[in-house]
RNA sequence: GGCGAGAUAGCUCAGUUGGCUAGAGCACACGGUUCAUACCCGUGGUGUCGAGGGUUCAAAUCCCCCUCUCGCUACCA
């Protein structure tokens, strides 16, 4: 039975370093739900892969004393054997650094350029001297300053730009007349409201501040950027061809079926993406979804405190099939999920160890303490069995509504109720009580086979989400795992199959006590190695801006400012409005930073100010000036104080 | 500030086009059972369905308003 293809990707991993429990996720669900149209009778292609250009992994590769290439080609073989830890079935692992990629991308450029959608620029676009705002070609009003109406000047770093706004009205048409194109739809609304009504800007999409990167080969101070580069994949891993000469393969997989992808870069996917493929004249994909983010429960993860989850870690614990189950079970459709020790073990004892395991554990002993692990319907029934057999036969349709609709976890709660009818009906039965009456011997042999067709059906709908525990069951019960299309039906196990002697624990049941007490130790294994210095740093991605004369730092003033009063500017979310003591005058600034830090916590500071800065007004209160952060790239901000005792009007120079 | 989503049992959430005593899972308590990994089955909630008002024979479900939370976005000098 074959229903067709079904072409799946995830987002390509950024090749800098070993990706985290929450970004393993979605390889998972992605696999679970190939393994699941594979076997539901598509003809799947699975592909992932990574992204391994840019800046960061340039700087990385630097610091590391090898080349990016060199430096790219160990991370890779690191996410692939993660990849394959976590038993994932990728049918292609495209590398942004293949050739065909990188030769793909080089003709896509021209072409793009050649057909007028990218044009020459420069980078933040134009400038006002007097707003102090850069703007892009499209934000102007009559080739002016939308703000002032003056005269704009171009900035100083060039770029290549696409010209978003061409490709605009076809894609809002797109996507109202596909309700079903993004995923959940609450993100269509977003798309909408914050991009595309307001008019799209054009993208930027080559860098010339560093060079690891596809270059350009018209104009070979330039490199593709990050979005042209990374989102292609999804075509020249299929074997797309810019002039025409596309695969077979390609010819049958495009449009893809579904994008799976992080919330986050949903913008991508849904507004440039396709608007490149509109620019190539290709069909665009039929459904992207941006999943939600497992996030750690307990507290932030952070290297520092070596508390980042690794699904190798995870793995090592608990086993590549439980781990799988827990990130596709706590994962719903639209929420974040959350992932913790505690979560884990809890889910696993109830859930693996005491509903499945035992299930099948006890099933199996019954066997053969009573038949010697013979299994055979005597054809004994009784009432309750319609019941169990109405609930395992109509699993299948259930588990098919669910994921058709992408609640992969939803489905994996339909396969579980099916386990857990079957402990039910081994109270309702009581073989034990069977077992003592010998007149009631055909009785329970046929309560068992029930439990072994029942328990066959529910491992053969768990194949896609926890493969080798299924095997393993199906191995136990010396039976295989059925196709999908035979799950309607009861009755098919074998008559006379003997079963396992000695049935093997399929989940051990956990102490969430051991299990701490081993998790501190490996923590406490990990630190010095997150802890050692530089090495832990994540590198960040550092725009040059060009340089300058010691004459435009001397205009600069920067002074010590002792912050003496502090408050929330009233209607926003993000300002602090603060009165600055500055040698023998004050100053009032507003800054952006409280969800940093506190009305309260800022007074009595000695803060870094910039002082010189035009006065401006922020949210309706008038700011003299600016108080300095650091930034990173989480956008957590660290305000620059003196590292020793300083008077508040002191000079920074 | 703009747009959007949400506020239901201790926790995580379901509740379709308004309709009988508001549900599930987990946790907890009690009872049953013993084949099994101290497991499984059953029973248990007085939940102001965020506050207030309105429409209706009838509202968690529709309308208005309020409070709070979250997402995206802008601002963040």
């Amino acid at each position: 039975m074959n229903k067709g293809k079904y072409y799946i990707t995830t987002a390509i991993a950024y090749a800098s370093g070993k990706p985290h429990i929450g970004n393993s996720y979605e390889i998972v669900l992605a696999d679970a739900i190939a393994r699941y149209k594979r076997k539901d009778g598509y003809d799947v292609w699975f592909q992932t892969g990574t992204d391994e250009h840019g800046q960061k992994i340039e700087e990385k590769a630097k610091a590391a004393g090898v080349t990016p290439k060199e430096y790219v080609d160990q991370v890779a073989e690191t996410i692939k054997d993660l990849w394959n830890l976590m038993d994932t079935s990728y049918d292609h692992f495209i590398r942004t650094t293949d050739d065909y990629h990188e030769k793909q991308i080089q003709k896509m450029f021209k072409k793009f350029y050649d057909q007028g959608d990218i044009y020459k620029s420069s980078y933040e676009g134009l400038y006002c001297t007097p707003c102090e705002s850069f703007w892009t070609e499209s934000q102007l009003k009559d080739g002016k300053c939308p703000d002032c109406g003056r005269d704009v000047t171009p900035a100083k770093e060039e770029a290549y730009f696409f010209k978003m706004s061409k490709y605009a009205d076809q894609l809002i048409e797109h996507i109202n007349t596909h309700p079903e194109f993004i995923q959940p739809v609450s993100r269509k609304n977003e798309m909408m409201n914050n991009f595309l009504l307001p008019g799209l800007q054009d993208l930027c999409v080559s860098r010339t501040s560093f060079s690891w990167g596809i270059p350009v080969d018209f104009d070979d101070k330039h490199v593709v950027y990050v979005w042209l580069d990374a989102l292609s994949n999804y075509i020249t891993g299929i074997g797309y061809d810019v002039d025409g000469n596309c695969s077979d393969q390609y010819q049958k997989l495009w449009p893809a079926d579904l994008h799976l992808i992080g919330k986050d870069i949903i913008r991508f996917h849904t507004i440039y993406w396709p608007i490149f493929l509109m620019a190539l004249g290709e069909p665009l994909p039929k459904q992207i979804f941006g999943h939600p983010w497992l996030l750690q429960g307990d507290g932030k993860m952070s290297k520092s405190k070596g508390n980042v989850l690794y699904a190798d870690d995870l793995v090592r614990f608990f086993g590549v099939d439980a781990v799988r189950y827990f990130v596709i079970h706590e994962m719903p459709f639209e929420n974040d999920g959350t992932i913790s020790w505690e979560l884990l073990v809890e889910r696993i004892n109830s859930d693996l160890a005491n509903t499945l395991g035992n299930l099948v554990n006890r099933t199996i002993s019954m066997s053969n303490k009573y038949f010697g692990g013979v299994v055979e319907d005597k054809g004994v029934k009784e009432a309750v069995d319609d019941e169990l057999k109405s609930v395992v036969t109509g699993t299948y349709a259930k588990v098919e509504e669910k994921m058709d609709s992408l609640r992969v976890a939803d489905a994996l709660t339909e396969i579980f109720a099916v386990f857990k009818r079957c402990n039910k009906y081994i109270d309702e039965t009581e073989p034990w009580v069977l077992a003592k009456d010998d007149a009631k011997k055909d009785r329970l042999a046929t309560v068992l086979y029930n439990l072994s067709e029942s328990i066959t059906i529910g491992a053969s709908l768990l194949e896609p989400f926890m493969p080798s525990t299924a095997e393993k069951i199906a191995a136990q019960l010396n039976t295989t795992l059925r196709a999908f299309d035979t799950l309607g039906s009861f009755g098919s196990y074998t008559n006379g199959t003997k079963v396992t002697e000695q049935p093997s624990i399929l989940f051990a049941r956990l102490d969430i006590k051991e299990v701490l007490t081993q998790v501190e130790e490996l923590q406490a294994a990990n630190q010095p190695k997150a802890a050692a210095p530089e090495a832990s740093e994540e590198g960040i991605d550092v725009l040059l801006k060009p340089e300058i004369e010691y004459g435009d730092f001397e205009k600069l003033q920067f002074v010590v400012g002792e912050i003496v009063q502090c408050e929330e500017v009233p209607k926003s979310k993000k300002l602090l409005c603060s009165q600055v003591k500055v040698g023998n005058q004050m100053k009032q600034i507003v800054s952006g930073i409280k969800q940093h830090y506190s009305a309260e916590e800022m007074v009595g500071k000695k803060v870094m100010v910039l002082l010189n800065l035009k006065p401006a007004k922020l949210a309706g209160v008038v700011s003299e000036g600016m108080l300095l952060c650091a930034e990173d790239e989480e956008g957590n901000l660290a305000l620059m104080t003196p590292e020793k005792k300083m008077p508040a009007g002191a000079e920074i120079c």
